[in-house]
DNA sequence: TTAACATAATACCAGATGGTATCATGTCAA
DNA sequence: TTGACATGATACCATCTGGTATTATGTTAA
């Protein structure tokens, strides 16, 4: 059971929680200012944020009354190697070597 | 609104649905071959094969009594250019060059 | 034809999820 | 000190989700 990437993945099925932090990688971003971009209250952007954070995507520090959310792009890396895993079976340069290794094989056979 | 996005997002959310798509990139398979790696009924892997499909991450073809599910890795490729987005931010050789980079201004700061 | 087989379809359940509203707490500034 | 402000905490709700069990349908092979 591979924490990590299940807290990650888990964070980024929710289309608001992307955008979320699409808005964080321009610059770190209090509750009020994140939820200023969204039509949804601010306890339901709080509650985004909290899952973000369990899944390590972003960090918080308290600076006085106000809680500043950071992204942490770290997180996204085990998500990363999962999908790249898979890069051998969509890469078109990939699939064309595929295929000729293929051909050559069938012409062995024959 | 990105629909591809969301539906592969959603799919890859649960381990079980990833764990799937790992054992589909061996070999196609029918739902009860994929059942037997999991302690599931075969009812619950077909659902989950049901919102792989969804999400274009698979494919099936009906061969007779049997449905044979096969990967579509080209799914996988909207999810990685998301991910891949944030590479920037946490690549290793960046994130020093960044700091470099903010050194050197602190310096003409001075 | 009929029995075994692979899957489909449906109904149901408990718990998670995304949202709201309301009230409490801590902090800043006049 | 006191009021405005930013956030925290809690309770509540409707819907989604991952699972089960059961029944139905289509397919293969004896």
């Amino acid at each position: 059971m591979n924490a990590a990437l299940q807290g990650a993945f888990r964070a980024l099925a929710d289309p608001t929680r992307r955008d979320i932090l699409m808005h964080l990688s321009a610059r770190d971003m209090t509750i009020a200012e994140v939820a200023d971009h969204f039509s949804i209250t601010r306890a339901a952007v709080k509650k985004h944020l909290t899952v973000l954070e369990e899944g390590r995507l972003i960090s918080v520090r308290t600076e006085g009354r106000e809680r500043i959310n950071h992204l942490e792009p770290v997180g996204l890396k085990p998500v990363a190697d999962w999908v790249n895993y898979f890069d051998r079976y969509w890469d078109d340069r990939l699939l064309g070597l595929q295929r000729a290794v293929k051909d050559h094989e069938r012409k062995n056979d024959d």
